[in-house]
DNA sequence: GGGCTGAGTCAACGGCGTTGACGGTGTGAG
DNA sequence: CTCACACCGTCAACGCCGTTGACTCAGCCC
């Protein structure tokens, strides 16, 4: 699940709306997205991100539907993974665990954090799998070898999934306190393994 | 996060009670467990479980304290895992995953989504850090060769838990069309290979 | 100028987890 | 035997939540 490689939002049909409510909908956004960074999906209420955005809890309803749907609109799926999977593919695990384990990443971290709390909501799921397909194994599949194509590069996925769970979510004391390097060789060898079987270390 | 390998859970201290107030307090537990497999930590509000059980909802925090304390008690953290850590090292990987991946166990997979929900709440992240920990890097590490055992078991945990989530969670279309037993081979072997690499096929 | 539509306000709904004040009731000590 | 006390349970309410509907007001087009 870890949603990589974003598409800058296309954020639909404001076209309709006046100078006013365009402002008013950045402003509503841009509260989201901060709030929604540091407290969380169930920790930020509609009412704080309005408070925040300095406006009507109502109106953010009527904005944007419902709080899922804002926060779909906001907190981007995406982690920035793009120039990771473009990489050579012999040697995209490494890379890609080493892009998520650098503890210089804050925002990525958050955003997986509230991505996960929200996963229980229908929309937000669907999201994530579609996101996961498209960003993840459409991207890879065509490149490996063999059998199962696709199926491998999902799996490639949970895997990855797995580690960003146990980093960021549970904050795992072996694996916070684990020399990175190490963790980077490990886990990057065990997604490489199944990418590419034969060039697996 | 798999949490399994349980022990029966040690309801604590209940010889103070009455005879009445162990019976309601059983079945509070009774509809929590029920309630929060069938809708999960968010969707079992604390006054469904209290109708469901046929008493007041006060009388269920009063009980156990808080929503979160009653589904620690309540939701058994353990997957019943502990018998398929037993066997061989050497094939655990497949063993694992077989369990999971074995359509006929719904409530391992309730249990599992469940627990997910529940994930950003303190407490139970903490208890699923103490599972992590006990019931899974500590039978498995000591078995374990060359460097890094500890590392190398809560890793293959965190594989364990990805899988779980896109299957279970996200209920991955992928992985969930797949024929079971490649993703026994293909993961399992991923999961084998991080705990005993000499032996990974 | 008059209608229409977008923008914003306000009070309220039903639900949530939790609390505190308040009656009963069974048990053990005097 | 009685009385105090801890347990058991009830009830109404608190403050929060996401969301809705009725309403006002301003700007645009015909």
């Amino acid at each position: 699940m870890p949603y990589g490689c974003g598409v800058t939002k296309t954020s639909p049909a404001t076209d309709h709306l006046r100078p006013a409510g365009r402002a008013t909908r950045a402003a509503i956004e841009e509260a989201a997205r901060t709030l929604f960074s540091t407290r969380g999906f169930e920790g930020a209420s509609v009412r704080a991100i309005a408070a925040e955005a300095g406006v009507d809890p109502a109106l953010v309803i009527r904005h944007f539907g419902s709080k899922e749907a804002l926060f779909l609109r906001t907190v981007d799926t995406s982690l920035g993974i793009g120039s990771v999977l473009e990489g050579p593919v012999e040697t995209v695990g490494r890379r890609l665990v080493a892009y998520f384990v650098d503890a210089e990443r804050p925002a990525v971290r958050q955003r997986f954090v509230a991505l996960a709390q929200a996963a229980h909501r229908d929309q937000v799921r669907e999201e994530m799998v579609r996101h996961t397909a498209e960003t993840y194994v459409a991207p890879l599949a065509p490149r490996l070898t063999g059998a199962d194509r696709e199926l491998r590069a999902a799996l490639a996925v949970a895997q990855l999934a797995g580690l960003l769970n146990l980093l960021y979510v549970q904050e795992d004391p072996i694996i916070t306190a684990a020399d990175p390097a190490t963790v980077v060789a490990l886990y990057g060898d065990a997604i490489q393994g199944l990418l590419t079987p034969e060039a697996a270390g």
